[in-house]
DNA sequence: CAATAATTTTAATTCGGATTAAAATAATGC
DNA sequence: GCATTATTTTAATCCGAATTAAAATTATTG
């Protein structure tokens, strides 16, 4: 109830849920997680999440909401430092896979959706259509750079998306993993659009 | 697709269930899915799926083992009638993808296979496995032949899969998107393994 | 048509994990 | 050290979907 006075470990503790919560469900499935599993984690017991969260459909929530984040901070960044379309592709894809990697993950996969209640799954499905359009976007404007061959721009970028979103399935914290993902996947991915003379 | 000539109604029906529940398990998640959401579906009754299956977690891993079998066939006839490797990556890409966006479809994506009791999820795993592992042999091929730039054959592996796992999710029976999907997705995926001088 | 098998339904029951309330412990400010 | 607030636990309860058993319906066969 009372969440003012000790915002910061409060937070804290928050944060490292939503970590411990993003790895069960990523690698027990959602039906397979039991706020017991979260907990455990945490060294504390099931009931306590609740001092943190109403309901597991909130958790879900707020973990999506973090990987929604995490996925708006990188294309921001790849915007802001970027130079031409194809160079914002690529450092958008490893900015993203460092986090997801890195010490903030893992980043849950948001493959639950539906079973948010009404308001968060609009919400999150905004988010994630927003994200979409943005990295569009930024295909598009590649093309119109010349930097990225002509594509199918909807098709091209559910492509990428889909590969980078299916990482949190089988990458499982292996550090030496971790440096090979990030330094292959942002070329794997980007290699089909680099327009000819480049 | 070998589908034998005299197929009883038990498997008829059966298979029905089957494209339903996996329908059901990638539009609203493993957890959101009800029996009742797949008995409604075919104009059952929830009781009536025990006619086919043990429990929930069968009708899970019989999702799976058809989306594996899938799989296996499309790569088999990949196999069969291309011609280097390059060719071969191609063709399964847009045999698996006919299968994945055309009749047969819907196809399970594999995301709760840790929710699997032990003796499946085994089983699962391994057939998981053994699709990846060929796949990356044919990537090989296509090295060794020169069809195929030289790269990191588990990455991109990885990464191609991620990407053909992950279209059930945004995939949901358009038709037009389903040309769409076919026509430009194997080139899209394939795209960054073409060996320069092709 | 009778008889048997196949399929589905009705109507419980079960069961595990989510949730809650109250109590206990730990931290913090004064 | 005392009072207050923050955090966690204990010990239920709840709830809904999975499951089951028996009955009812529908198909098949001789």
């Amino acid at each position: 109830m009372a969440r003012k006075a000790s915002e910061t470990r409060w937070e804290l503790q928050k944060d490292r849920m939503l970590r411990a919560a993003a790895r069960c469900f990523n690698e027990k499935g959602y039906s397979g997680t039991s706020l017991k599993d979260v907990s455990t984690i945490l060294g504390l017991t099931d009931a306590a999440l609740y001092y943190y969260v109403r309901n597991k459909e909130e958790l879900v929530y707020l973990c999506y909401l973090r990987a929604g984040d995490v996925g708006r901070e990188a294309l921001d960044r790849a915007v802001a430092e970027g130079d031409d379309g194809l160079d914002i592709v690529r450092r958008y894809l490893r900015y993203h896979l460092e986090v997801m990697t890195g010490e903030r993950g893992p980043i849950a996969i948001m493959s639950e959706i539906p079973s948010l209640e009404p308001a968060h799954r609009e919400e999150i499905l905004e988010i994630s259509r927003r994200h979409s359009a943005r990295f569009e976007d930024v295909i598009e404007k590649g093309i119109a750079d010349g930097s990225i061959a002509p594509c199918d721009v909807r098709m091209t970028g559910n492509a990428i998306m889909g590969s980078l979103n299916w990482v949190p399935k089988w990458f499982h914290g292996d550090a030496a993993v971790a440096d090979k993902v990030v330094a292959e996947f942002p070329a794997i991915l980007s290699a089909g659009l680099v327009a000819s003379g480049r």
